[in-house]
Formats: C-alpha cells, structure tokens, sequence
DNA sequence: AACGGTATCAGTAATCATTACTAATTTGAA
DNA sequence: TTCAAATTAGTAATGATTACTGATACCGTT
C-alpha cells in the first residue's frame, strides 16, 4: 500500500505541470514516450488516475468524452471553444453564491458546483473572420 | 433525408417524457422493450441523438461516462447526488451575468455555460443519520 | 553492498458505452 | 398499390479506460 517513488510516475507529473493545456491520457502518452519509449498506455493511466486521487492533478472531464487532465489543482472553471475544442482555465473566483442561488427550493444539501464556458477562443476568433 | 415516422422513435421519446430523473440509453432501452420486445439498443441510440439533434431532448454528460437525457429542453442547471448518483433539475433561473464574470480578462468570446452542483439528495440526507 | 518484500511496470486482454454496417422491413407520397 | 427512401434488428467495430500477469524497480533491513 504504501507509495513507491517510480521515474514514470515522475515524468508523467513533471509533464501535465508544464501545460497550460489540458492533456488527455493518450496526449500525456505520446510526450512521456520521449523520455520512456516503452512506457504502456496502462502505466499513464494508473499514474493520473493515483495522481488524481492524492489530489496532484485533476481529472477533467468537460464532456467530449475524454478525460484531460490539468495540473492547477485549486477549484476553478473551464473555457471549451466550440470551433476547436480546446480547453482553458478561467482566472476568475468562484462564485460560492451561486450554490445558495441553485439552491432555492431544493431539497437536498448542495455542496459545491462546477461550471463550463463555451464560445469561441481567442484563436480562432481571429483566424476565420 | 426526409423525416420518416416510425412508432419506435415515437415510444421512445414518450418514455423519456414521463420521467423526471434521467435515464441513461440503457436504461431507455431496458424500459421500451416491454412495448417493442425486439428493439435493438442501436435503434435506441440512434433516436435518442437524433432527437437530441432535433432539440426535442437534451443530451447530458454529467461526467459519470454515461449519456443521460432530458425532456426538459429548456436551458436550466443540474444536481447530481455524490451519494447515490441521481441526478435532478434544479428550478431555478439561469444566471446570464455568470458569462460576464466569468469572461474577466478572458480574450476569447463566451457565449453560454453549463454548471453543475453536487451535494446529497433529498432522499439520501434522510436515509443515512 | 546484497537480500527480500512489495509497489510498479510493460504488455496485453477485457470491459463498457457508443457508433457503424447491412440486409430486411416499414413508411408515405405518387 | 407501388416503390424509393428512411428505419429497423442484429451484429460487428470503435475508442477510451480498466484489469490482469509475469517481470522489474524501489527501498528498508541486514
């Protein structure tokens, strides 16, 4: 039980910190290959997953299907642009209102929320047109 | 290209109608078999987007891997229990400010947003202590 | 520095939700 | 009623993720 350091692990953690991105398995795969050629997709898995779960790294999943994974691990919203998919922190507070707000006649007890924008990003507002 | 009528799609569309929580395809498909004993569960996908294309449902990916979806159409915020995983509609009106703060210094355009807030159900808060 | 227990690994198979394919059936306008 | 086109049931394929297994790496203890 007790965790073990492993150079995997390491690289895979190092990687996600230096993006702004937001990584999905595969795409951490493919760099950390670099350094490790025969590091298996299984490994990256398991190592986001257990870095997820000590709270290292969160597991983002915006709803394209794929999970991506992001290094700044205070709660905090995403931008996804609808023309390219692209996934962007938003530097704003949290609105801890909002829970009250979605609360009003609710039964149940909410405790925290989570939020997604979507537009169009600064890229491609500029590219086409 | 044309529409075509077909008593499946029909019985499929009602089923979601009638409830209020959010069935999953699979569980669409469980239910409309009693009616139509030999409908497969790609018939089922397959109305359930193509209705969800056509706005008369909405496709929700609350981040649990399955696709639920929703008769109510209208734009409005969801509650998912971290107890049981029920998911509910919260009545309340969408916070169209929310765009505007979360577009702080952001240079991209936002143009609408989705939230979800997570807590314990009704249900669950009295059933356990 | 070698030993040994255990966490981790690479490689691969399995799972799960969803989509794609195809020959047969149903729909609806002429 | 006829017939092209949409839809279906059944099944195969896909894609992301997880599970399994024998070999390897880590690390406290000798």
């Amino acid at each position: 039980m007790a965790l073990k350091y492993s150079r995997q692990r390491e690289a895979i953690k190092e990687f996600v910190m230096t993006r702004e991105d937001h990584p999905t398995a595969d795409e951490v795969y493919m760099n950390v290959r670099q350094e490790f050629p025969n590091i298996s997709l299984g490994t990256v898995y398991r190592n986001l997953t257990l870095l997820s779960d000590m709270g290292e790294l969160l597991r983002l999943r915006v709803g394209d299907g794929v999970d991506r994974f992001d290094a700044a691990t205070h709660p905090h919203y995403h931008f996804i642009c609808q023309e390219c998919g692209s996934v962007e922190d938003l530097h704003v507070p949290i609105m801890e209102d909002f829970n009250l707000h979605a609360g009003q006649g609710f039964q149940g007890q909410i405790l925290s929320h989570s939020a997604q924008f979507y537009g169009k990003c600064a890229n491609c507002l500029k590219t086409n047109s």
